[in-house]
DNA sequence: AAAATTTTCGAAAGCGATTTCGTAAAGAAT
DNA sequence: ATTCTTTACGAAATCGCTTTCGAAAATTTT
């Protein structure tokens, strides 16, 4: 059974298509007798319109493209959410794709979505600011000025584009400034983003605390860590070295981890070292003892993301004046730090 | 700027929109000369087909819709994933759509997609199969023929199509008779999905191997539970009645969320009440004790799901014909019970 | 009854691409 | 020099739908 078409029920009444596509969408200028007729054959046979053709001549497909890095990201699935929570209320569909912290595929799927198949993208991209920077500006020179475009969390300064970003240096910042101010002299981080702008903000606010509070900064206190490294070994080797009382882990997964070892090693959480992580995700809360975290707040920069895309789109907002907004973050604290004193 | 077409490329060399057509396709037709030129000219200026009017002529969009009920739970997301990856391996994008345990959403998002903006759809649906049955009846009719449908998990009955699914009552039977095995004799379900298919048979496998051990079902032991529920409340109720040593819960929160409640009654994990839970997501695996779990390879059942999809899509698998892909699930045992005895 | 409107419908253009087919020009074959 | 092939391109149909415009037919107005 082959789709119904305006065609095949014209045939069948031998009448014109346009009469037909006149009908269906209540015409006055069809006479009401032959619009009934029409309107409830095509509602026995279920006729629905072809997305595509409607979408050709509409010259807009009411759907907008999503590149996210990872899936499996709680940070990312939220700003998913919340994107789909108002591309929804204001018509439009999404059309999710995951660049895997793959370059190729990025550009790849970037290619896809920018030749028509959405209105206007969303992306959270993968590269960071190195040896890549030309490869990227290339890429999204292809997008840039065809389509669209805002930016979230991973931007890239070189492209012009609305962009929602999190505050990542008062997050550094006021989450060493809660670890100082319960006590903790000696704060480790733990990177596994080292070679983000991101990563880069958050160590920023971490000196910035420390200078306030007159503590110098120590290099050897930050550590990178890529996802193929021992965590415990390298964990052992920071604990060994310093007599580390605070941990900030830079996202969740690594937080979780890193209390786990610290505390098989028979540490106790928080009175001997107090942890905070980055990404306030669903496991942070139910781990023993509940971590301190900085929530990003995903879904209200999904949220942002979309309706200032989809206000670009209706061109609600004037074309250019590009607009980069800072969500602030929050410290969820929990158990895994210390209280404030009273004052 | 607007969008460059073929059009404006024939027009800049005053040729017909065929040649240049052909000429972007490196066809023999057009001689060198005038070819190099034009694809020269069009990668300069990034001239990019319209997928949109490429979709209308080749009738395929070479994309899937994929319709879930709820991001936020790993499994999902685990599915998702799975689905992506296959997709994107055979050159399929796939849009995905959150019916947030909507019915009149997922038919809205079902109307939507079956209309020609997808090739094929993947679908967990909503709809149990109590009072609203004939509602998705007839909202599935519409998609029926119409477009290939693979449904997995919540899937309907009333529908012909394929299907992926868990081996539910497998899966409740061998949690139960691990926690028998391992010496309880008193087990109590906490199920959030109790009006689900997947809950029956879940507790159906309960049954089974519970009274393959000689033991009586209990009615009361199986404690239905809506999501604003104080779980706190229903808990102690559960555990004043009886004296429970065992503890299923048939989704990953509650599973979690009943142990910490358990804890903070003084009961012992596992020793006092052994602990399994469905849906191997993050929180079991970091919480502690963590916790034994029935896994449902969520991302194989992606894979799956998108293989049969596209299959059916290329019309590789025979039309007609559907099959019903059954997938067993694992116990990943790990500390919320108790050691099975050394043989 | 003639003129002016209004009603009701169809033809056709257009969205941006692909593809079949026809044909003029150039080259090869006799 | 004439016929036969290639070569190289354009015209036009098509995908399914929307929309403008024109024009009969029906109705109202004078």
């Amino acid at each position: 059974m082959t789709k119904l078409t305006l065609k095949d029920i014209a045939k069948h009444f031998s009448v014109s298509v346009s009469t037909v596509s006149k009908s269906l969408h209540d015409s006055h200028e069809i006479s009401d007798g032959l619009k009934s007729k029409i309107r409830k054959y095509a509602k026995a046979n279920h006729y629905k319109p072809n997305k595509i053709a409607q979408n050709l001549v509409n010259r807009s497909t009411k759907t907008i493209g999503v590149i996210i890095p990872n899936i499996l990201n709680y940070f990312f699935v939220q700003v998913l959410y919340g994107i789909e929570k108002v591309a929804n209320e204001r018509g439009y569909s999404i059309i999710s794709c995951i660049s895997d912290h793959s370059l190729k595929k990025e550009a790849m799927t970037l290619d896809l979505l920018s030749s028509g198949a959405v209105d206007g993208l969303i992306l959270s991209t993968v590269a960071s600011e190195m040896q890549t920077n030309k490869h990227i500006g290339k890429i999204l020179e292809t997008v840039d000025n065809q389509i669209p475009l805002v930016m979230f969390d991973r931007v890239l300064d070189a492209i012009e584009c609305d962009k929602v970003i999190v505050d990542d240096f008062q997050a550094g910042y006021k989450a060493t400034k809660y670890l100082l101010d319960t006590g903790c002299t000696n704060i480790a981080i733990i990177s596994p983003i080292h070679s983000t702008k991101i990563g880069r903000l958050r160590v920023d606010g971490y000196k910035q605390a420390l200078s306030e509070k007159g503590f110098a900064f120590d290099d050897k206190l930050i550590t990178p860590i890529e996802p193929k490294d021992d965590l415990e070994f390298i964990l052992s080797f920071i604990l060994n070295d310093k007599n580390i009382d605070g941990i900030m882990a830079l996202d969740e997964i690594t937080t979780v981890k890193a209390m786990g070892i610290i505390m098989a090693r028979g540490y106790h959480v928080p009175n001997d070292i107090a942890i905070i992580g980055f990404t306030n995700g669903r496991l942070s809360k139910y781990v023993t003892p509940a971590l301190t975290m900085v929530s990003q707040h995903g879904s209200y920069i999904g949220e942002t993301c979309a309706n200032r895309l989809i206000d670009r789109i209706e061109n609600i907002s004037s074309p250019g004046n590009f607009e980069t907004k800072v969500v602030k973050t929050s410290l969820i604290v929990r158990e895994s730090t210390r209280k404030l004193p009273m004052v």
